[in-house]
Order: structure tokens, then sequence, then C-alpha cells
DNA sequence: CCGGTCCTGCTGATTTTTTAGCATCTGCTA
DNA sequence: TAGCAGATGCTAAAAAATCAGCAGGACCGG
């Protein structure tokens, strides 16, 4: 079962999902958890019901999530790490859009969110730049 | 044909592609442009060659890819326009993992990139920040 | 001109994904 | 206690994706 192991790697991972797995996970990456009703909710082009069930089963046997009931249901959760998964995607885009350049990011970044950008944010992002500079130092 | 034409629609264009599709538009994207057989090479689990082709087809019949001649062969490219894609998926990555939050995604290149940012980098990066700054004022 | 190589077009079969439906269990309330 | 509402488990079938193979055309060197 090597390619369980492999599955479970979130790098992997996110390569290795069907389209409504893939939809799915972003949903509870989103939320942090959710009910299947409310993952149904989310969905572009929501299937039916026990469709959405059969999948988060599908995603838990490979792995991918875990669930917790809560009262009378079941709430699904990443079983992957936030944070892991959140690096991944991070340099996933970081690659395949920007060629590795965390520079051109942050300049996307800025372009695409210009409007809502409060004065305090961007101060802080600068702060987090300085850090970094003087960290490398 | 009104499928169509919102499959064109970069946002949701990424969300409605399947495993292999992704992962070609993905290689499209980092490239710019391939042939079929450097699409296969950088493939995860590379099929045989033909099934690339096929799925090549079928992108192309979707609207996502175009090709062109290059003497013998065909060339692929991403039919839309890389800044539409990449905006997109900045706003996707921002939106499921970073809760729509520029500084926080910020935050993680930092992290994700640390060992590699050069001073020179960091500064533009800061110069980038300070120019949003004045506009936005 | 011939053969080898590399490409395309196409088609049909296999595999995986995606889906709906039914049976069952639980908790609640009249 | 009976019945309803909402949840789960499971299964089988439809739909889509994935794949390999074959036939044919262009190019090239001998």
């Amino acid at each position: 079962m090597l390619k369980n192991q492999q599955d479970r790697n979130p790098v992997n991972a996110l390569a290795s999902l069907s389209r409504r797995e893939r939809q799915i996970m972003d949903i509870l990456f989103q939320r942090g958890k959710a009910s299947a009703a409310e993952v149904r909710e989310a969905m572009p082009d929501a299937p039916s019901y026990s469709a959405v069930r059969a999948m988060l089963r599908i995603l838990e046997d490979k792995g991918h999530v875990k669930h917790e009931a809560e009262g009378i249901k079941y709430v699904y959760v990443p079983s992957v790490a936030r944070d892991k998964a959140k690096r991944s995607a991070v340099k996933h885009l970081m690659d395949t859009f920007f060629n590795g350049s965390a520079e051109h990011v942050v300049a996307a970044l800025l372009d695409v969110s210009s409007t809502q950008l409060s004065r305090d944010e961007l101060d802080r992002m600068a702060q987090l730049i300085a850090r970094a500079r003087k960290e490398g130092k």
C-alpha cells in the first residue's frame, strides 16, 4: 500500500484527486469543517445529497478527511494539517504561474486585491517583509 | 451551449477540469507551451503518448487550449490569457486557504520560500507594497 | 525509391468517477 | 408508543475520464 502512503503526501494528494473530490476538499479547507449537507450547498452544480455523502466516504477511505460525530450528524474535517496543505498550495501556485518567484506572487496579490487593502494591512505586510529581511541577514 | 461559455470562464474552468486535464493545464501554464511529448514527460504517472494526445484534443474541444503547427508537430498553448488564469488562481488560493486575506498569503509565502529569498528580492517586495500604499492613499 | 521515424486522427474498450435510491437507525414529540 | 424528520451505510448503475492501439501522412537519409 505504498500508493496510499504517497497519496497522503499533501503535495501529491492535490494532484491525484478527481474533480469532485477536489471541489469538496476546497470547501473543507475553506470552512475548516462541514457536514455533508453544508458541503453540498457550497458545491458548484451540486449533485444529490447521497452523492456528496458517498464522495465524503471515499475521501475518508483514501485518508484525505476524517469525520467526527457531532450530535446526530457527522462533521468532516481535512485530515492533512491545514498548514501543510496551505504551504503545498502556495508552492504549487508559485511554481505553476510565477516561475517560482515569490516576488511575482506578491505583485499579483496586490493587483488582485488592490481595492480592498486597507492601509493597516499594507503596513503589516511591509512589517512581515522587514522582519524576513532582518532574519535573513 | 451556455455550458461551453461558462467553461471558458477561467474561474469556473479550474473547478470543472478532471484530474488529468488539470495536470496538463498546470504544465501548459508553467511552460507557456508544449508539445504532446513534452507534456507527457512532465506528467506524474505519465500514461501513454496516445492518451496524452487524446486528452489534449479534448481540452481543445472544450476550449481550454489551442494548438499551433510548429514544423511537423503541434504545440499546445492555453487559450485563456495567462494573466486571467493567474489572477483567478491567486484569488482561489486566497479564498480557500487564507480566508481572503492577502496579508496571510504573504506570510505563508515568506515562510515557504524563506531560505531562497535574496535581500534584493525582499527589497523589491517592500517596494511593491510601498507603491500600493501610495496609490491607495 | 525505400525504410525508418515521428507525427496526427480516430475509435473502442477499460477503469474510475459520479450518481441516485433504498434500507436502517436515532432522537424527538404528540 | 407510533410516527416523523433527518441522519447513515450500502449497492448498483449511469456517465465521464482514461487509456492503448492501429492506420495514415510527412519528412529524412541512404
